[in-house]
DNA sequence: ATGAAAGCGCTAACAC
DNA sequence: GTGTTAGCGCTTTCAT
């Protein structure tokens, strides 16, 4: 009924318990046939290492354990992310404990503290917008952590990031190439550094052709796939209503397009690619990330510290691509009449 | 630079090592004023607990940690899954290690006992093919399971599954009664249990209507977007071509969707809804499961179980919805010419 | 209210 | 080759 340990291993084979841990941690030193004994021991009591205890004696190596902790595992962006990550640990002998934030500061503490707990070896974290210092401790005591989607302000450590500016610069453009002099911005919190520095690129495309943001056009805070339907059809009520739009986030993408009657009477273009983008009326112009590369590029940089590396903290940032199908090049009309 | 201890902090507080303990606890019988200069060394140190080392010692309650393992952490539906239960496991002050399979009994294994070797409490695992007899030391040693998704052929345990046969018969029956007779079955490998449920699902329907199957327009093994794609050449190929299908999931559907013209030639349903399936034209008709509903419900039996529920195993099954759009709807027409 | 000793399951450092 | 002792960081038990 209980879990067999060493000993009651050790007293089955008639060996002393640390013959029996030098066979499972696969050490030399031990004769074959006391060995083999020793297997048979095991196998008879289905015997499974308590790594937990282990590591507890053994400090030179860790716990072979990371932490990931994202906004929402559900969101496809981060769940491939995730995947990728895990993929790397997996390859490397290491498991992922895994945690939503919900962008909430103070899940975001709990998780971390429930990680740290367990000795993490290190952390890859979507950081909040709250503050961090509550990671120094265990940092300085050697856990290490990496930032992945966005910057955590009060943290120098390396952080993988993608070019949201110019991503967004570069689909706002694309909008006002074709005509569109009336470009609305639909993105959620500002707060959100993604969604700041998408908006900045919003910004960059409009003066670098010379024309004025109208702040009726820009609609912050859309939090879900109802917030954008909401802000859409604002949008249209208006007298002077956008001829194009640009939408910051996937979610707002999806509000977007289940608001709009076929075929879609204004031009699109989102950031983040959808699976079915390409099969809409009109196929839809995206701005998309790569999430496998940005979690193969975190779990690297994160088991390299691990491994030791004690060199400056990293910024990577990862271009975006923008992929030009349709729904941004139509043809300028007015949403109403 | 190394992590404090206990010992460190009884020692900056000028108390026994006992006294900390208690405090840190929550345990009652500690004069407020030593708790206090407890608190103020904890805090001084940044120091935090270590449960691997706590939960050594106190066997009573268990580690406050399960292991959650699925084919694939990127799929929609399983990344609803895994937040479902993560919100669940949070609640309850768990955390949780995640895993892919890949659907590969040799990864599940390695994976599994990489869990347990870090006790955990419980584990919600979707079942690859393999056997699962690995697990009868874990569970007589008290580590309770459920499977989620499909059953394990060799495991007695809690199991909540969707009706893939009633979702897929219901499906087949849609097309069935526009008119169609030659029905495509496009599916992954039918080794995969919601695979054979799904194809006996459609053979129900045809049986139903006294049709019988014919070999050349059922696809088993597709593994991949562009497998399904191939799948769909070669059956417009045939000399007498399907004028509709059944996609058994959701990757199949997108390679099947990715492979067509616009407007469709062929009806389709599919199993498991897409973001987007709305906004196609014409808009998809699925079948849906819900994740979310599968994961909590799994979660919350998994949790009555690590809180003493002994009863026998139960298996729940939950059911699928029909979402008739329009896909399946279309005129009964010819592929090619 | 506080502390000392023992021990959870294991490995490091020495014996023999 | 194999066994003994100590101790990882904590909680239990029993003193005081």
């Amino acid at each position: 009924m209980k879990r067999p340990t060493m000993k009651d291993v050790a007293q089955a084979a008639g060996v002393s318990l640390m013959t029996v841990s030098r066979v499972i941690a696969g050490e030399a030193g031990v004769s074959p046939d006391t060995a083999a004994r020793v297997e048979q021991a095991v196998r008879k009591l289905g015997y499974q290492r308590n790594d937990n205890a282990r590591n507890l004696r053994q400090k030179r190596l860790g716990t072979s354990t990371v932490g990931l902790v994202v906004d929402d595992l559900a969101n496809p962006f981060y769940a491939l992310m995730v995947r990728s990550i895990e993929d790397e640990a997996h390859r490397r002998g290491y498991v992922v404990l895994v945690g939503s934030t919900n962008d909430e500061p103070r899940r975001e503490r709990e998780v971390i503290a429930a990680f740290t707990a367990r000795q993490v070896d290190g952390l890859i974290i979507v950081p909040t917008i709250g503050g961090h210092q509550f990671l120094k401790p265990p940092m300085e005591a050697g856990t290490q952590v990496v930032c992945v989607d966005r910057p955590a302000r009060d943290l120098d450590v390396d952080t993988v990031t993608v070019d949201n500016r110019d991503g967004a610069r570069g689909a706002v453009t694309h909008l006002l190439d074709h005509g569109h002099t009336r470009i609305a911005y639909l993105g959620d919190r500002y707060e959100i550094w993604t969604q700041s520095e998408r908006y900045a690129g919003y910004l960059d495309a409009l003066t670098a052709h010379g024309l004025a943001v109208d702040p009726d056009l820009v609609r912050h805070g859309l939090r879900s796939h109802g917030d954008a339907q909401g802000a859409l059809a604002a949008l249209r009520a208006l007298p002077d209503p956008p001829t194009a739009l640009f939408s910051s986030n996937d979610v707002i993408t999806l509000g977007v397009l289940d608001g709009l009657e076929h075929p879609t009477p204004i031009s699109i273009v989102g950031f983040d690619d959808l699976p079915l983008a390409k099969q809409l009326d009109p196929p839809l112009t995206v701005v998309s990330q790569d999430p496998v590369a940005v979690g193969s590029t975190a779990a690297n940089l994160l088991f390299s510290r691990i491994d030791g590396d004690r060199s400056a903290p990293r910024k990577v940032v990862l271009l975006t691509r923008f992929i030009a199908r349709r729904s941004g090049a139509r043809p300028v009309q007015r949403v109403s009449d």
